[in-house]
DNA sequence: TCGCGAATCTAACGAATTGTAACAAGCAAC
DNA sequence: GTTGCTTGTTACAATTCGTTAGATTCGCGA
């Protein structure tokens, strides 16, 4: 996939170029314009993906544009102003705009707004569906497990919360307690062996030696630990 | 539609009581709650269309919530913090939340970005008759369903609520009663298993494997997800 | 090294939940 | 009435997942 484009709009130089290096520098393709024509211009022959606006231009209203960017172009749309209020604010908000940055701001905030914004438009977020480990890869979009020789294995719901807490930390200590946390949340500690059953029935599936687990180690009276090497997509 | 559900998660009694006010005002459905552990509970049968998080919380860690938050649930997920660091927000954000609002802040600004969240995150604009997923094409106006192979499947009105149901909502929660609501309306009693017959004879139409349904997913003990590409139009 | 209590493993059980085939009621068209 | 279709209900099969309980393993001190 080709980098997203972002536009800049802002009479004031300074700002354009701080925008412009953070964001490149981001990883994102930039187009930066001084006046509301000029990117109205532009906005015919390119579809940007995030539209970041100061209100206060010299040549037209932002609000309208902003308005009319929403409405038409599918475009997400930040403004940033100098306009502090709370009323500005909300009225920006109303108008369509999907975040409201005020000036000053610092470049990183803008960069993690503009990222924020790309996430939701952008949707299937593959990353988070596909795990490839030790011969494994999981697949928790069809809570499928595929071995390297191409055969599944279905886990259910429950396993596949354990296994996606491990898969997110491989090589940590995980400890029993922080597991019933991120896990079902159940109030019973003592005598809950349900943790534990979970995780049997998914070392199973993977397969693993009871006597000698390769993937899931057991650190007696602390937690667990997933051996594993992970990457996911 | 039914309106959208926002959650609040807050420690402090007299924010949570703010909120709510100001939401329910500005018409939305709102259920808020004080720790970590009650939130991730009713997460298991409810599906909320925007959450609110603190992130300073007695019980857990807010970041780690958000980040499965912004992950699993398809949710947007709006930070309020004290915090009001640079770095809080850009790491708040690059963890998958969609704003981040610091503390103290005005009520009527929230209820702006909350709705600036549902406007991006609900589509749902004037072609509602007909939706691309996965290989199908759903047309609501014939009640057919269209195979890539140009093979045609009726589908009745009943099975069209609930499949019009899933695409409006794809990859995520939608529980139970939430469809018991959205559908039928019936008085909604336990032993009405209408649901599970409905979603049955939708699945077959949709050639699922009864062993492993690739786009309609049973929860165990929550509801359904449906897993599909949908693009309305 | 041996023994013991605590921690962990896991087979088996069962309650709750979900899937679905079969039946029946309702209804429209003929 | 008969036919055909939709849809809820019933009954039973299948699945999920926590609990139990006995076996096994671990850490540690005698």
């Amino acid at each position: 996939m080709s980098k997203p484009l972002v536009t800049i709009l802002d009479d004031e130089r300074a700002i354009r170029d701080m925008l412009t290096d953070a964001l490149e520098e981001a990883g994102f393709e930039t187009l930066s314009f001084g006046r509301a024509t000029e990117f109205e211009a532009a906005l015919k022959t390119t579809a940007p993906d995030v539209c970041l606006v100061d209100l206060s231009l010299p040549d037209k209203d932002g609000l309208t544009l902003v308005h009319r960017l929403a409405l038409e172009q599918g475009a997400s749309v930040i403004i940033i102003s100098g306009r502090a209020q709370v009323q500005d604010r909300v009225t920006g908000l109303e108008l369509g705009a999907d975040d409201y940055i005020i000036k000053p701001f610092e470049p990183a905030e803008v960069v993690a707004r503009v990222r924020a914004r790309l996430r939701k438009a952008a949707p299937a977020p593959q990353s988070t569906e596909t795990a490839r480990f030790n011969g494994w890869t999981a697949h928790f979009d069809r809570y499928m497990l595929v071995d390297d020789t191409g055969s599944e294995t279905a886990f259910s719901h429950a396993e596949g919360e354990v296994l996606r807490l491990f898969l997110e930390r491989p090589k940590r200590l995980i400890s029993r307690a922080n597991m019933q946390e991120t896990l079902g949340g159940a109030a019973g500690e003592s005598f809950d062996r349900a943790m534990d059953v979970r995780i049997s029935r998914l070392r199973t599936k993977l397969g693993e030696d009871p006597k000698n687990p390769r993937l899931i180690k057991t650190i007696y009276g602390a937690g667990y630990v997933f051996l594993g090497d992970v990457s996911w997509g």
